[in-house]
DNA sequence: ATCTATTCATAATG
DNA sequence: TCATTATGAATAGAT
C-alpha cells in the first residue's frame, strides 16, 4: 500500500525509517483499538522505537497487570517469577545470617550456652575477653576525661577564690568586675565536650570504674 | 476495507465476531512483525479473545520480561504485583535488623565502641557481665565433670593395682586373667560421655578456669 | 477456507 | 512535522 510495494526489511534511510515508524505505529494502535472494540478482545501493545521511546496501548477497562497475570497462567512462562525466586532466595539467605547472628548474640550475652562444647566455649571466652578489654580501655578514657575536667574546674575554683579574696581585701573594686570574672569562669565549664556532658548525665550512678575488675590492679591507687 | 464500511463497535453476531477476530488478529500480528522489521522496533502484542484464548507476538531476539522491565522504568507504573513489593519490604526490614545485630555483635566483641556514650557503655557492660557469668558457670560444670571423671579413673586405677598386686602375690593365675582385668578396666573409661571427650580434646590447652578472673575468689582453692 | 469488491493504510512526494 | 495521493494491503461479506 502506498505509491509502491516495499520489501519487508529494515529501512536503511534513517529519516524514512522514523517516518514509517510513526505512521505504522499509529496504524498498529488503531488496529489494536478496533479489534478490541469489534471483537470484545483484550489487547496489549507495547512498542519501543529504536530510539528508546515507548508507546503502549491497552484495551480500555483492562489493566496490563491483569493481562500479564493471565499471560502467566496461560503460557506457563515465568516472566517475573524469576525475580520472585531471586528475592525469595535472598530473603532465605539473609534470614539464615540473621539466625546465626542471633545465636551468637545470645551466647555472648550468656544465654543458651548449655549446648556449647568445650571448644566453642573457648572461642566465646576469647570474644568476651576482647569485649571486656575494649570496654575497660574506653572506660579508662572516660575516667581520664573526668579527671582532666575535675582538674580544670578545680583550677578555675582556685582562681575564682583568689579573685574573691582580692575583692574582699580591696573594697574599691565595684560589683561589675565580680560578675565579669564569674562569667569568664563559667565559659570554661560550658565549653567542655560531649564526654563531659555524658559524665554529668551519669554522675548520679555508681562509678563504673569500680564495678569491673581493672586490668591494671594499681589503677585504683591513682585516684 | 471490505464489501462495505463497518462501524467500529462490538459485533453482535457471535460467529461474525469470531471470524473478524481471527482475520484482524492475523492482520495485527503481521503489522507488528512488519514494523519491528522495517523500523527496528521492539514490539510486544498480547491479545485475549473473549473466549479467553491467548495469542502473542514479541519481536524476535527480544524477551517479554526485558520489555516489561523497560516499561516499568519508562512508565513508572508498577507491574510487579503486591507480592513483589512485599518481598522487597521484607528484605529491607530484615537487612535493617541484620545491620543492628551486626553492630551489637561488634560492640560485644569490643569493636567500634569509640562512638558509644556513657549510657551505652553501661548497657554493654551489663551484657558482657552476664555473658562472663554464664560462661564461668558453664566452665565450672566442665570442671566438675572432669573431677568426677578423674575420681572414677583413679578408683579404677586403684582397683587395677589391687588386682595386679594379687596376681604378683599369687603366681598360679595365668596370663589370660590379666588381660581380662585390663579390658574390664578400659570399658569404664570408654563409656564416658561427650563432655569427657571434649575434655580430652582440649587437655593440651591451658586450663581455662585460670584464664578468667573467677567470680568466687575461693574457687581456685578447691583444686 | 476462498473469493472479491471495497475500504483502508501508507510510501512517495511536496 | 503535516498534507496529498496513488497504490497495494487488509478485510467484510458472500460462497
Amino acid at each position: 500500500m502506498g505509491r509502491g510495494k516495499i520489501e519487508i526489511k529494515r529501512i536503511e534511510n534513517s529519516s524514512n525509517r522514523q517516518v514509517t515508524y510513526s505512521k505504522r505505529r499509529n496504524g498498529l494502535m488503531k488496529k489494536a483499538k478496533e479489534i478490541s472494540v469489534l471483537c470484545d478482545a483484550k489487547v496489549s501493545v507495547i512498542i519501543f522505537a529504536s530510539s528508546g521511546k515507548m508507546h503502549e496501548f491497552c484495551s480500555p477497562s483492562t489493566k496490563l497487570v491483569d493481562m500479564l497475570d493471565q499471560y502467566h497462567k496461560l503460557s506457563g512462562k515465568r516472566l517475573w517469577d524469576a525475580k520472585h525466586e531471586h528475592l525469595d532466595n535472598e530473603i532465605n539467605r539473609i534470614k539464615k545470617e540473621n539466625d546465626s547472628m542471633q545465636i551468637e548474640l545470645r551466647h555472648l550475652k550468656g544465654e543458651d550456652i548449655t549446648t556449647l562444647n568445650y571448644k566453642e566455649l573457648m572461642v566465646l571466652e576469647e570474644a568476651l575477653d576482647n569485649g571486656i578489654s575494649a570496654l575497660k580501655s574506653k572506660q579508662m578514657e572516660f575516667v581520664r576525661m573526668m579527671r582532666k575536667n575535675n582538674e580544670m574546674i578545680e583550677e578555675e575554683n582556685q582562681s575564682l577564690q583568689f579573685k574573691l579574696r582580692q575583692l574582699h581585701l580591696d573594697p574599691m573594686n565595684d560589683h561589675d568586675n565580680v560578675m565579669q570574672s564569674q562569667g569568664g569562669g563559667g565559659v570554661v565549664y560550658h565549653h567542655q565536650n560531649q564526654i563531659a556532658a555524658d559524665y554529668e548525665a551519669a554522675a548520679a550512678q555508681m562509678p563504673f570504674a569500680f564495678r569491673v575488675q581493672p586490668m591494671q590492679p594499681n589503677l585504683q591507687e591513682r585516684f
